[in-house]
DNA sequence: TCCTGTGAACAGATTCACAGCC
DNA sequence: GGCTGTGAATCTGTTCACAGGA
């Protein structure tokens, strides 16, 4: 494979194929094929083969891919082969819900620690977390953290994002609504459940 | 203009644009330009005249665009000069954290109803809403409801998205990390946090 | 001069067809 | 026969340059 430039959406899918393989584990075989995952994703089978061709070409002809072998390859794409801590910044229901959600853990995402600003709840525990005081949020530097996830109102996350730039975030996924600005090497990805659904209606 | 089919990629930005209006209404002109809008969002600003030129042409040469008009022609180009319902199902941490989020007005978009199969909480209170049995789900069919928002756990995803579709939903927006199975007619949006996250190491 | 509207050039992503190996 | 790997063709979306009106 000669080198080549890897598109985003490529990125994007990697993930889910990571997952579609979870769910698919207990394929007899131990091999699953490139038609298999497509089907599941509902995406045709050369974009899944493709995909996975930026980064080696780990399937066996006539056969498929091993399942594990495939879990590894994707994990080492995506820089998922070791665990990547994050913390949470806001304790509402949204993050509270967020700090009990099983679903990283295929993904090898460690949420290990969340914050909050109302005295309220700090000091409360939602799972195994105790919710610490936010302006102890520069803790985070000595801790070997790169992500974060904002859920919190958008009216002071500015502030918190500024903050953990400083303390060496690399990444943020932003779930209040507003946008956030950040150094060029600082990757934000924002999600809106509002835009999401406001876009339904012209496809109906 | 001629017609032109319409990148889904720009619908996805005209909700942006319209929040972005929604920040900056209290521009005192009434008027704002493509590049105050391109500003915010971090893009460029030909790219917002091009989507908005897919719709008629409503800006004015040397001013920019009059604030309500441009309000009105966006909600019209999404469908959403009329309020579209949308139901709830799940009544856990994430949905009533939705049930509350008022970020859904600015879009028109009206939550009317949430549905959960725990009887702990059925007919309890969640803001306005009272939470109702989910085996009476049916009932959404003679209300004009037309997107449903799933926040449930995977496990039973498909069986509700099955009911939904019979209930005449066109568009549902699925928070649970599971692929459903639907008929073309009906559009799926799909948001799983823990993939947005996992995407992000890779660019750190 | 300022800013919109838009065809044309360009860049990015997907699909396809098929060679190659099990 | 079955399935992968991949260049080439196609499709989709973005950027640019500039004409033209306020």
């Amino acid at each position: 494979m000669r080198y080549q430039k890897i598109p985003n959406e490529t990125i994007k899918r990697l993930p889910m194929y990571l997952r579609a393989i979870s769910f698919m584990s207990n394929h007899d075989s131990g091999f699953i094929s490139s038609r298999d995952i497509a089907d599941l994703l509902n995406i045709n089978s050369p974009q899944v083969r493709k995909d996975l061709s930026y980064f080696g070409a780990f399937g066996t002809r006539g056969t498929g891919y091993q399942i594990d072998e495939l879990k590894k390859q994707i994990r080492k794409a995506l820089k998922l082969d070791v665990t990547q801590k994050a913390v949470l910044v806001g304790a509402g229901k949204l993050g509270s819900a967020l700090s009990l959600y099983q679903g990283f853990k295929i993904y090898g995402l460690d949420i290990t620690a969340i914050y909050d600003n109302s005295p309220k709840k700090i000091g409360k525990k939602v799972g195994l977390l105790t919710i610490k005081d936010i302006s102890t949020l520069q803790q985070i530097k000595n801790n070997d953290i790169k992500l974060a996830i904002l859920a919190m109102p958008a009216d002071n996350a500015q502030e918190i994002a500024d903050i953990l730039v400083k303390c060496g975030i690399k990444g943020i996924l932003n779930l209040a609504p507003c946008y956030l600005k950040v150094p060029k090497k600082v990757k934000v990805t924002m999600i809106d459940i509002a835009v999401e659904l406001s876009v339904l209606p012209f496809y109906t």
